[in-house]
DNA sequence: ATGCTGACGTCGC
DNA sequence: CGCGACGCCAGCA
């Protein structure tokens, strides 16, 4: 009875994760591990990607194709319902992709941190 | 219940 | 300079 406690914060960093990935606004694209560390947890990027896995089980509409690793890659194209959903998306956003790159991520690239200044 | 894997990132050798 | 291993959190076998 007592034991919520575990269970509301497992829930919140994911919750987290989504709201972060939903203020990425249009054109710009973000790091997990941006992500992880603006939460507070920059050593955990990898559960990061797994709260975009858990995105598709979220009722909320989640821009998982913003989310790229630290190299710009799409590394996570393959887990959408199609592989190429997630070039397609940002290049309709104006992003160019190529060979699975994103191209100006460097310029492209949006710090939640900075936006979110918690 | 325990262990492994997984859409990353950083450090070490 | 190149490659490997570790750490983190959660889901699944």
């Amino acid at each position: 009875m007592a034991k919520v406690k575990a269970n509301t914060r497992s829930d919140d960093f994911f919750k987290s994760v989504w709201e972060v990935v939903r203020l990425i606004p249009y054109g710009r694209v973000t790091s997990y591990g941006a992500i992880a560390k603006c939460l507070g947890t920059g050593a955990s990027a990898r559960t990061v990607g797994w709260a975009m896995n858990a995105s598709h089980h979220s009722p909320e509409s989640i821009p998982a194709h913003r989310v790229v690793n630290r190299l710009g890659m799409l590394t996570g194209k393959h887990h959408f319902k199609e592989p190429d959903a997630m070039q397609r998306a940002l290049e309709k956003e104006g992003i160019n992709v190529v060979d699975d790159k994103v191209v100006e991520f460097d310029r492209l690239f949006w710090d939640p941190s900075k936006e979110i200044q918690i």
